[in-house]
DNA sequence: AAGAACGGTTAATTAAGGTTAAAGGCCCCT
DNA sequence: AGGGGCCTTTAACCTTAATTAACCGTTCTT
């Protein structure tokens, strides 16, 4: 998995967050002196950086432009107590690209981290999988529109993925027919309506390879999409 | 210089924001009705969202998932009085890419603002160098318009080599057909609709050759070009 | 219980796009 | 100027998806 460089001189607040990280499947090297740090960089070559602004010896921005000589591109995110606003602008001013301010939870460090990792190009952050939905027996692939797991593997229309994807989204509960047309189609007249039930039909078809599965009717509402 | 949507339903505070924006170069679209939002938003086209979460009609979470059904890569801010972790942690999920607590200085949201603009465009380093891109098994150099990595080199023609530049820009998102006809021919008269069908064949049966690429066809609006 | 509304199902129709081939241009070459 | 080669465009025919239609069964209503 992904690689953290934590440049941190407080030393008990070092040690949960790097612990926590750890948990959560990344490597951290955590450095708590500013001058060690654009070393360890060059050693590791981590695919993310994070730093304390107020270090002794060398402070974050600084470290921050020193890597920014060398690596245009990986990920850097500023942890620090200042709230100063002219803070954060010197901190992106020096190539950071988050800026998180003391005290912060974990959960939003991490989801932070996730999501420079994959604006940077990195995937290997794969915690949850945006691509697609388990749903029964089967896997879904959302990009690619085809339904796997079955007899054999399907590929689904337009239409057939994205009533597919809307029923999954609000599974066990009641989806208002209306709610749906608007939706897919924008409108809800007659004809789409009918359409609808086509298509309802098509994926009942679709899913009847795993009786764990239904979607249900409700009568003058709309449907129930039951799994498991 | 950059298009900016901006949802905010605080005509006062919005007003400012999209005045200073405006003074810093910025195209400022802003829309107070949640509603609204996603239409414009494929009107607009714009380089980044900035989303209030609560707005009247739909909130900025829906709307982000809305928007990420057929645009993957657009920077997406959130801005919110909220300041409760899991709602970081959801704006994140649904496809933020930064997430700004109320009260905010306008230099930390313009800072915040390029620095998304950048990744976003940075974002495209990873996979392509000055003269090459990079698509699944094959590079593509552009200057030469010539595919490599294939069983054998295959030059390809003019529009041969937009058309797949177009595409490739765009992966992962829902490509009109219009606005591929508007690119590449000036136009999206009938005939020059059936041409973009060859063409799209044609590049088919070059790709074919490594089976992670797929172009889909999204019948009635487009395309997406999916590379693993 | 009968009628009406609603939805299910299947088939027919229309429209969009896929594929392949032929026709039309354009440029270069001699 | 004439011919060859390469793109591009047009055309013809085919496949698949989306829509509309027809007919049927179920469930609510009274």
């Amino acid at each position: 998995m992904a690689t953290v460089l934590y440049a941190e001189d407080e030393v008990f607040l070092g040690k949960i967050v790097k612990e926590t990280l750890e948990s959560r499947g990344f490597v951290v090297r955590m450095e708590t002196d500013g001058r060690d740090v654009t070393e360890a960089f060059h050693q590791l070559k981590p695919d993310i950086c994070i730093l304390d602004i107020m270090l002794p010896g060398k402070s974050g921005f600084e470290i921050a432009a020193e890597i920014r000589q060398s690596d245009k591109k990986v990920p850097i995110l500023f942890l620090t107590a200042k709230t100063q606003t002219e803070d954060v602008v010197k901190g992106f001013a020096q190539g950071g690209n988050d800026y998180l301010r003391k005290p912060f939870s974990m959960e939003e460090l991490i989801v932070r981290i996730q999501n420079l990792l994959q604006l940077s190009g990195n995937h290997s952050t794969a915690t949850v999988d945006h691509d697609n939905i388990f749903i029964g027996k089967f896997k879904f692939n959302l990009p690619r529109q085809i339904l796997l797991g079955g007899a054999e593997d399907r590929k689904l229309s337009y239409r057939e993925t994205e009533l597919l994807r809307f029923l999954f989204e609000k599974r066990d509960s009641i989806i208002d027919r209306r709610d749906i047309l608007m939706k897919l189609w924008g409108n809800d007249n007659f004809f789409n309506s009918r359409n609808l039930d086509v298509y309802i039909t098509k994926l009942r078809g679709y899913l009847r390879e795993d009786p764990s599965l239904e979607i249900l009717t409700i009568k003058g509402v709309g449907y129930r999409f039951v799994a498991e």
